[in-house]
DNA sequence: ACCTAAACAAGAATAATTCCTATTTAATAA
DNA sequence: TTATTAAATAGGAATTATTCTTGTTTAGGT
C-alpha cells in the first residue's frame, strides 16, 4: 500500500480535478482517490469492485469514462500489459516498472540516477528528426522469495 | 518496411517452427512470415487482412492462437500499447520501442550501448529479493517531420 | 499409402470497452 | 439561497477484441 496510505486530502485531488477544468463530482473524487491510494495499477473493474460498496449506484461505465477522462487531463496514466485489459496508475513523476514474472505483481521502480543516465544518453544520441517526449523502463523479473517484497533502496 | 523485405527463407521459418515441437502448417508458416517480414507491430486482426488474400480459407481464431503460440515458443513476443488490442513483434533480439505521438508508429529502436549501461546500471543496484530478466524502454517522442522517417544510426 | 494426434475453419460465446439517452448534479449567477 | 444549465451519471445496449467449441482437415511419422 502506498505510504500515504487511504487518507488523501479530498480538498487536493478537488482542486487539481477543477484546475484541470473538470467538475469535482462525487464519482470523480471516489476513483481518482481510489487510484491514489493505491501502488498496484488497478484495472477498470478492479477500482469499480472496490468504490462499488461505498457508492452502491456508481457505474462501471463512469469508472471507464472517467480514467480516460483523468489521463486525457494528465492526472493518470495507462499502463498497458500483456493481458488484454488497461491498467491505470495515478503517480506522474517519472518513474520504471518491474513486472514481476512469478506474482504478477507490478512494481513501481524509481530511481533518480538511472533516470539521469538514461536521459543523457537519448540527449547524446541525438536521433534526428526526433523529440524525445519521455520513456519509461519495464523490467521483466522475479522474485526469489514471493512472500517476500523487493527491496528498492 | 524490414531490410530483409517480403521474401524470408520459409525453410528457415519452417526449420524455426519444428525445432519448437510446432507443426509447420501452412497458417503458421504464413503468419509467421508475415510477421517477420514488416518492422510494424501489428494486431491479430492486422495480420488477418494481410495474409488473407492468399490464404482465402484461414480464420482469423487460427491467428489469435497461432499468434499465442508463437509467443508460447519464443518466436515471437507480445508489445502492449495504449489503445486496447495487443501488438506482436518478431524480433526477439533485445530491442526498444519508440513510440510516435504524432504518427502512431512504433518503431524499433536497438542500441548495443545504451542496452550495456542499463543492464550494467540495475546489476549494480543489486535490487534485492529481485533476478532481473530482461528489460524494455519505451520511448514516447514525435517526429518532427512525420513525413520523413527518423535516422537512427 | 495409412494413421493419428495436432491443427484448422466456422461460428458461437465471452470479456473488455464504448455508446446512448433519460435523469441528476456541480457550478455559476441572480 | 434558489434558479439555471451545461456537464456528468446510471443503466443498459452495442461494439470490439479475444477465446472457446466442435466437426473436419492435415502434417508428419510408420
Ligand atoms: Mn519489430
Ligand atoms: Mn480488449
Ligand atoms: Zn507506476
Ligand atoms: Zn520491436
Amino acid at each position: 500500500m502506498r505510504a500515504s496510505g487511504a487518507h488523501i486530502d479530498l480538498s487536493a485531488l478537488k482542486e487539481a480535478l477543477s484546475c484541470a477544468g473538470l467538475k469535482a463530482t462525487q464519482q470523480r473524487l471516489v476513483i481518482y482517490q481510489c487510484l491514489m491510494a493505491t501502488d498496484k495499477h488497478p484495472t477498470a473493474e478492479e477500482i469499480f469492485e472496490q468504490v462499488r460498496p461505498s457508492n452502491p449506484s456508481i457505474s462501471l461505465g463512469t469508472v471507464y469514462k472517467t480514467l480516460e477522462t483523468l489521463v486525457d487531463s494528465q492526472l493518470a496514466r495507462k499502463v498497458p500489459v500483456s493481458e488484454n485489459k488497461m491498467r491505470y496508475d495515478a503517480r506522474m513523476d517519472s518513474h520504471h516498472h518491474i513486472y514481476c514474472t512469478n506474482t504478477g505483481e507490478i512494481i513501481d521502480f524509481q530511481d533518480k540516477e538511472l533516470e539521469m543516465i538514461i536521459r543523457q544518453y537519448l540527449e547524446s544520441r541525438q536521433i534526428k528528426n526526433l523529440e524525445v517526449q519521455n520513456f519509461n523502463l519495464q523490467i521483466r523479473a522475479n522474485k526469489l522469495n514471493p512472500e517476500q517484497d523487493i527491496l528498492i533502496d
